[in-house]
DNA sequence: TTGTATGCGTTATCAC
DNA sequence: GTGATAACGCATACAA
């Protein structure tokens, strides 16, 4: 009942009669030990509860922390879930464990969490940069041998390792689909702010499919939204024009499903759709939707190795590794224009 | 260049001129401190860049760390994501960080993973336990105030908080919703192994509602799967029966997406559906898919605040909190069999 | 207002 | 084989 000390080495070295060096030795199989201590020193700590304290074993040693920090905009967000399994299957097999938080997108969220992490001490830090962020704080961190790995996104402010999707040509052959099936006014809707990395490539890929196609670039036809709800909205928007869009291009996952979720509710079959990343039942639908799929295991796995490369010593230069998309012909994509 | 090492109070204090405590006392805001030696001191730590060690700082003070261990079963889920990000969200104010894991339901991960929180001195242990874990080892834990919560299903061995949906009531609203629009003959889809907690209160509420409504037990109605690809081959399985269901109840939103991507794949659209867990673009599907929605929000909020109340001296007596779910009427629910 | 001695729980060093 | 002692980086207690 009462709040009992947790039991440490010294107690068990009681218990047994033996110095606490000795219970740590037999422990961590360090020196050697007559199987008569080694007996007893086990019995004692299965019968005390006894669990070495990390913070204090850290702090001795000197090295960082078996811990790996990891900032992502959104917990909920199933792809960055995705990310975070990859990376997490990854470093198990090295003993590291995962540091979580979300950023929410805010540069200060970003640098709470990222100052939190480095405070405990963290062996590697994967960050998936907030817009508006400047990451030159990390830059004495990385020069003492912290991996620092930039994920989705380019930091700002430090050259460090980055992985990437291939977002503008992703972009570029979702749209130049959607031309190739006949559609020449095609709307796109991006998630907020303008300024994000992956929206500005995606839509520089977008744009540069309609230049190949010889098709003027109309502003009326860019969408912006910040969340679900946002691109219903959005979506309705562009309908609504008097020269409405043929066909829809979905900057993200979010986007698509508000696009989709609003053709639904207005039960507009007639719309052409691709969506850059995947979603959950896009065969379902009606029609089934066609994406720009993004690797997010291979992202995640890509991060995670690339770090594990720098804590084992890999000194190379800093490098920026572009993980394919995969266009996934579905039926929304090609549908034709009235 | 170098591999230096992060700089201590005592770097800074050498730096000022000054001794480590001082440097201490006015980065804690501690004692008092002269306005010069506190300018001193600030620039010497922001040009160094010191920040100071967490892990040193926890075990010189003694408490439990400032860090919350979470164990679900997958990053990837993003039932499991909402939750984290609700329980992230209702620490976060109070300073806590989130140190998380995958289990991947299996008892063995499950137990390294809260060994490993464990010796990190969590402040806080929340668990959605595996099948055929045995939570007895966080007895002594739990006895020198560790807060644990069980979440999603309760555990085993160990007498603590738990926070579960209201499965059976839901399971049977939802399938006394089927039976309400005509239907006897209905399958249950389930997630493996049948010994799991949710899988099983469900299927008590699915029998209940079939059997207040008089329609006997037929065990060959009742499909498992391990996953979305698993629950589209149940899905066959059971439409391809002598005496097909007319209708079929998701036991979980993965299950739920093997039901729809086999009924879209095989264009039937007789099959009436309702699904336990909401999914995204549920509401554009053809039909859209009724469901009974879990509020992974509340649940992952109620088992933080109740670990908040523990930490902060509730010593009252363990209780189990029943989220409430809600039938979500959309269509897939309400069409009556041929 | 500031410094010294001491201790947190662990491991490294070196002696026995 | 085993143990005493110091040390990791920091904070507490007390003295100056």
């Amino acid at each position: 009942m009462a709040a009992n000390r947790r039991p440490t080495l010294a107690d068990v070295a009681r218990e047994v009669g033996v110095s606490a060096k000795t219970v740590s030795r037999v422990l961590n199989e360090d020196g050697p030990a007559s199987a008569q201590t080694r007996e007893q020193v086990l019995a004692a700590v299965a019968k005390l509860g006894f669990q070495p304290n990390l913070m204090a074993r850290n702090i001795r040693v000197g090295g960082p922390d078996t811990t790996i920090g990891l900032v992502i905009p959104d917990l909920a967000n199933p792809f960055f879930g995705a990310v975070a399994r990859a990376i997490e299957d990854t470093v198990r097999e090295r003993g590291l464990t995962l540091l979580m938080g979300s950023s929410a997108d805010d540069p200060d969220r970003e640098r709470a969490l990222t100052d939190k992490f480095l405070a405990r001490r963290v062996s590697i830090l994967i960050v998936v940069p907030s817009v508006g962020a400047d990451h030159s704080h990390l830059k004495p961190h990385r020069a003492t041998g912290l991996p620092v790995i930039f994920l989705d996104r380019p930091g700002v402010g430090l050259s460090t390792d980055s992985i990437v999707s291939s977002n503008r040509a992703g972009a570029h052959d979702g749209v130049a689909h959607l031309v190739a099936h006949g559609h020449r006014r095609i709307g796109f809707v991006g998630d907020l702010p303008t300024r994000l990395y992956t929206r500005r490539e995606r839509l520089a890929g977008y744009r540069s499919a309609l230049q190949e196609a010889g098709v003027p670039h109309d502003r009326s036809l860019i969408a912006d939204a910040h969340d679900q709800q946002g691109a219903e909205a959005a979506t309705a928007r562009l309908l609504g024009l008097a020269d409405p869009p043929t066909a829809l291009f979905a900057g993200n996952n979010i986007m698509a499903l508000g696009i989709v979720a609003e053709l639904a509710r207005t039960k507009r079959k007639d719309v052409a759709v691709v969506a850059f990343d995947d979603v959950s039942l896009a065969e379902a639908l009606e029609p089934a939707l066609t994406v720009v799929a993004q690797d997010a295991e291979a992202l995640g796995r890509t991060a995670a190795t690339t770090a594990l490369a720098r804590l084992d010593g890999d000194r190379s230069r800093a490098r920026t590794t572009t993980v394919p998309t995969r266009l996934i012909v579905r039926g929304s994509g090609e549908q034709r224009p009235a």
